[in-house]
DNA sequence: TCAATAAATGAGCAAATGCTCAGAAAAGTC
DNA sequence: GACTTTTCTGAGCATTTGCTCATTTATTGA
């Protein structure tokens, strides 16, 4: 057979037919090598070519297939370990309870282990909805820590402390960080901080190969000011000097450095710099979380992400 | 985790994903039984799950898909061992020459064995046009026979027979048929068919594993009639009889029934019915072959067929 | 025409995959 | 609540697949 000028398109037609067979047929190569009179490498190959030249499509029919596709986009951009995207109900845009299932379920399967592990937690209404979502287990092995305190300045405690709810669940170790969030000046911080409670939890986090913290934006209403760990002067002074979202109590920029000085000087909660090997996942969504969720990636803060669709795509869409 | 009424859905989420991961991805389903915290053969379930609940689709981005899903067809519906769909170039609908060359293949792989083999033929445009794309070697172990004699009855030598050009090109050892394709007389017939050439030939063709013929429909300027196979007279009563196809001489009505009597009666050619395991191609294509083809696979005349894409279409189309 | 280079090929092997089967968990039944 | 039936699970194995490498086969340039 003469086939000097399209022996390309040949060879193409060939993997077409090739990867019609194994694909589409659900033939195997040896079928398919017998068929087309070749030898089995040769068919191997003329699937693999059309795979690579993408004659042959695949197409995953399943609201899920977008959220994969998110979830790669920002491991990829933002060189995440973890990253969960969840389908975005268009009826009900914040998705809040399957982000607390996506999130319970990291949560569970981290907790499930045998061996001993520590997961250190931050709080917020997000994390709580997650331990929720824990099947009950027993794992006294396991120590569970804060990295933030759960005390106003007014020596209430946040409702939204986690730790206690994932160790009642889990039966793991409790240690929870009974201080305020943040420190009225900054003598008071380093006093707090040397009390053997706090070097306790400092060494433990050090141990924690994970650690679920939610995440949150920068304004009036927005948890840190609503739960009153920060006056409205510290409010508008955060602001100003470009704070546009926090991590357990720790103020960041748009470029998701931490400010120096201002209210950061007085946070309590265990410092953010995870060592390498260290999983910091945040866990979030909505129009609010967007923008401190953007910048945490961008500045490292966090190495692992929980959100749902719309938010992922507003977070990619910069 | 509690999932008791939605636990079908989530299981179709997570075959989704993992669907996701093995096709798109890349992934392998070890690397998605560790990503998804399940074990490997669980992975597996998953992505055959997708498959079979066709959540994953395949597609093939080429012409020949088309072609591909016809043949199948085809093969299924009528039960053949053997069927190429070519594409149909729009600019040019009687795609000959792509017909040829897909014969021609298959005549090359049925000659490329080592093994003697015994090839039958018809004759005929199609057929001489694929034996032209048979690339020459060297094969003299090789039979090729001719099922259908090749004179009119006015002596002269058919132009089509086949034979001679593929020994030509193979170097197989030569066993035209050196006879009018319709005697005159049912007598006449029994004489040449008394002949030892004769016999030899249907000796021989009794070994044939494979077997390529022309197919055509009954009509005025009909090869039979055209080449001065046939009378006038005689294809009048053919088509009186409901003849609406031939092949190698031997006249069929709509429902691929050979013909009692008529011209059947006279015809010299090798008879038609296959033993098992013998295959009889039919090539052609064009909208004058429509209704032979579709006659001759309902009546098992033929086990395989090589023709395009809109010739598919039309006998399917039935 | 011949050698030099590049491309294609198939054998053979290691990895990945599909599948069977026995045991475990879940669901239904009395 | 105990039992039966059904479904689910993972270990182990046979098949299939991807890939490397030595060899053969085209292609090019002198």
């Amino acid at each position: 057979m003469s086939n000097r000028p399209d022996s390309q398109e040949e060879k193409l037609d060939l993997a077409a037919r090739a990867a019609w067979l194994y694909y589409i047929d659900g033939k195997t190569q040896d079928q398919i090598a017998s068929t087309l009179h070749i030898s089995r490498p040769a068919a191997q190959r003329l699937v693999a070519l059309a795979v690579s030249e993408k004659l042959i499509k695949f197409r995953l029919d399943h609201p899920i297939a977008a959220c994969m596709n998110l979830a790669q986009a920002l491991q990829d951009r933002f060189e995440l370990t973890l990253c969960d995207v969840v389908p975005g109900d268009p009826s009900q845009p914040a998705a809040f309870g399957r982000i607390a299932l996506a999130a319970g379920t990291r949560l569970e399967q981290a907790a499930a282990q045998a061996v001993p592990v520590v997961l250190a937690l931050g709080t917020g209404r997000t994390l709580r909805a997650a331990v929720a979502e824990v099947s009950p287990m027993n794992r006294p092995q396991h120590k569970i820590i804060s990295r933030v305190g759960n005390m106003t300045r007014d020596g209430s405690a946040s409702a939204y402390d986690v730790v206690m709810r994932l160790a009642d669940r889990i039966g793991g170790q409790r240690y929870p960080l009974p201080m305020p969030v943040v420190a009225d000046t900054e003598e008071e911080r380093a006093l707090l901080q040397a009390q053997r409670s706090f070097r306790v939890l400092q060494d433990l986090a050090a141990q924690a190969k994970e650690t679920f913290v939610g995440i949150a934006e920068i304004g009036w209403n927005a948890p840190m000011h609503r739960d009153g760990f920060i006056t409205d002067a510290e409010l508008t002074d955060l602001s100003e000097r470009g704070a546009v979202g926090e991590i357990t109590g720790w103020a960041f920029d748009e470029q998701g450095h931490l400010l120096d000085g201002s209210v950061n000087a007085r946070v309590v909660s265990l410092p953010l710099g995870q060592p390498a090997g260290r999983r910091v996942v945040a866990v979030g969504n909505g129009p609010a979380k967007v923008a401190p969720i953007r910048a945490a990636l961008r500045g490292g803060l966090i190495t692992g992400l929980i959100t749902d669709e719309l938010t992922a795509q507003a977070v990619l869409a910069s």
